[in-house]
DNA sequence: CATTGATATGAATCCTACG
DNA sequence: ACGTAGGATTCATATCAAT
């Protein structure tokens, strides 16, 4: 099942050109997910030379130069603004930062009416140290996770980044290491091609959480690719925008030599809800037998099953879900707290609805 | 030696009342560092919490003042002010938040004139799950680190933190369990006075290392006073506003019941920097002899010392910095990079330095 | 081939006291 | 305020040469 597409959206292509004007021409509501990694405005002076005495190269492009925060301020608010215009309505937007610029464009987020879902530290164990040893080493940067506003709906594929967490809630804290080695890509110089590449891992967490396969996930400063490539890998599709020719060359080769992954996990099968079948419809196909006796975990006779669906302590006729309260004090997902017995072993009533959802389909 | 004192300022007391109002007046100039942990801004309920999850109370009857982004901003705009006004010309604030205030907090500094130094992540590895599992865990707090402007100083013992962290330099990710157990204040009725007491381990990281001895510690959130425990503990001086009556109490007697704790590393010795004595005085003291050599670690003959306390390779007179930079290409530490032979092994000349100073002292 | 050691480098608001 | 001289300062990882 592929998702309706819109004509006038340009997928998996690098549209080249000024980052707010190309912006404009994409139509309202068009977009599921936003990655932005913009200028941070570093405000840099000067050489800074590491304790051997060589030179420590940042960022001195020219495209990280700003007069002063209100023209940042101004530009981020304009690209943020087109930003939550093209965003569908419930698509999200990831952006990236570190203490330079993070609060601006927190506080511009905000102001624009976008919803922080999450702040996401970006953890890196292998952050260049301070070399002077005037301050703690800044070993993380910052990602803002918002939806288009308060009350949208969004993506967010908890049961996956579970799975990908080694089965434990995934956190606002990740761990991992900056872009080196073979990943960064190198020009013939053998110098780094971009100064701020991204570890495709990251992209990966942001890509993974919070789309659906066939997504189209924007990167409005697209630099060398990292998010088409990683879309490109998980089956969703892309679309970039970027103005220096020398990234733009890179990224399509890159881009082009990148293969989507097979992987289940990345078409969400995790995320899948349990079939809508009702206690009744099992009692209709003969998989619970009125007035059978429920269990809990423990084995404990609880209640029994009416042939209407619901179930009777021999005082009240509750839902499965109501029943609980009255042995545990709070309301429970039935489906998880009742067992039949079968062969003289607990079954989950659970199990049952899945049981009919197969047999309906083969 | 102690610093010296401002009558004007009530020192190791809690100022009970208006936070804004008991800043007002307060000199300016006065206060060494300031910790922070405002209210913060609830959007779903329209309540404002503080971190400490006690409802805040502003002025009077005036619950309403806080229902948008525009009426927290002032608040906070107003009490970073004062205490902006209040700092010494090298003084500096920590203030704590979280992701639905933080931002407020960084744009507003960063427009007062505050210059973040660092902002560090406070990360919980016990902080609460995301019960319903709609996003990512929110496991950590942002902490920003401010200078009272871009060029003025700030006090950060560098050796003392790299010490407390193992030997290797501190970094802006703290990992630091929540406040629980004995730590954890508790009522009469058993029950945590603070939904979310901050745990003395995160002020005495904030504390140490940015603040010398008998330095003035303010905290205009005082709470329960955590800050005021801490401050007694590491031998500083500290000032608390706070407005409820019931958490003044619990902070007095906590605070009583709080020593301060003998601790060398407290004192900060690893900050001291090597004795002033010259080259020029080492000739004077017969520690050098005039026209003896120089030689590196490797005990290459490189120049020798002349009698006005420069070195001399035989064409250049330089100081012992910069005859390095012939060498090997930069300038070095002198100090460091030299010695000279004594009963034909090699000697550093820093040893000197110690020598004439412990001879002076004794 | 495995191991060791030297070298290179990464989004960086990176010195400070004194005259 | 500004210039100058003194002198303090680095972590993890990849690569490659040497053993």
């Amino acid at each position: 099942m592929t998702n309706k597409t819109d004509e006038r959206v340009p997928v998996n292509q690098i549209l080249e050109g000024d980052c707010i004007e190309r912006l404009r021409n994409l139509p309202d509501n068009s977009i599921d997910l936003i990655f932005a990694d913009p200028p941070y405005f570093m405000q840099t002076d000067g050489i800074l030379l590491r304790n051997n005495g060589t030179k420590f190269e940042g960022v001195e492009d020219e495209w990280d130069k700003f007069a002063d925060y209100k023209e940042y301020d101004e530009f981020c608010s304009n690209w943020l603004k087109e930003c939550r215009r093209i965003l569908k309505p419930k698509g999200a937007i990831w952006v990236i930062g570190s203490f330079q610029n993070i609060y601006r464009l927190g506080y511009i987020m905000q102001n624009l009416g976008f919803w922080i879902l999450n702040d996401v530290i970006w953890s890196k164990p292998n952050a260049p140290p301070n070399f002077k040893g005037t301050r703690f080493q800044n070993s993380h940067e910052t990602l803002l996770w918002c939806s288009k506003s308060k009350n949208s709906g969004y993506t967010f594929n908890y049961k996956t980044m579970k799975q990908e967490n080694g089965g434990k809630q995934d956190s606002s804290v990740w761990n991992i290491g900056i872009c080196i080695g073979q990943e960064r890509l190198k020009g013939e110089d053998g110098k780094k091609v971009h100064s701020t590449q991204k570890p495709e891992k990251l992209l990966y967490k942001i890509i993974l959480s919070s789309t659906k396969p066939n997504d189209i996930v924007l990167d409005p400063f697209f630099g060398t690719g990292t998010t088409g490539a990683v879309a490109k890998k998980l089956g969703r599709n892309f679309i970039g925008i970027e103005r220096e020719e020398k990234y733009i060359q890179e990224a399509k080769k890159r881009i082009d030599n990148t293969n989507q992954e097979k992987n289940e996990l990345y078409n969400l099968g995790l995320e899948e809800k349990p079939p809508k079948i009702s206690t009744y419809d099992l009692i209709l196909k003969n998989k619970l037998i009125p007035n059978e006796i429920f269990y809990n975990s423990k084995g404990e006779e609880i209640c029994k099953i009416l042939k209407n669906g619901k179930v009777s302590d021999g005082i009240d006729e509750l839902s499965i879900h109501d029943m609980p309260e009255k042995f545990i004090g709070r309301r429970m997902n039935g489906w998880e707290w009742f067992f039949v017995k079968r062969d003289g072993k607990l079954k989950s009533i659970n199990d049952f609805r899945y049981e009919v959802k197969y047999e309906r389909e083969n």
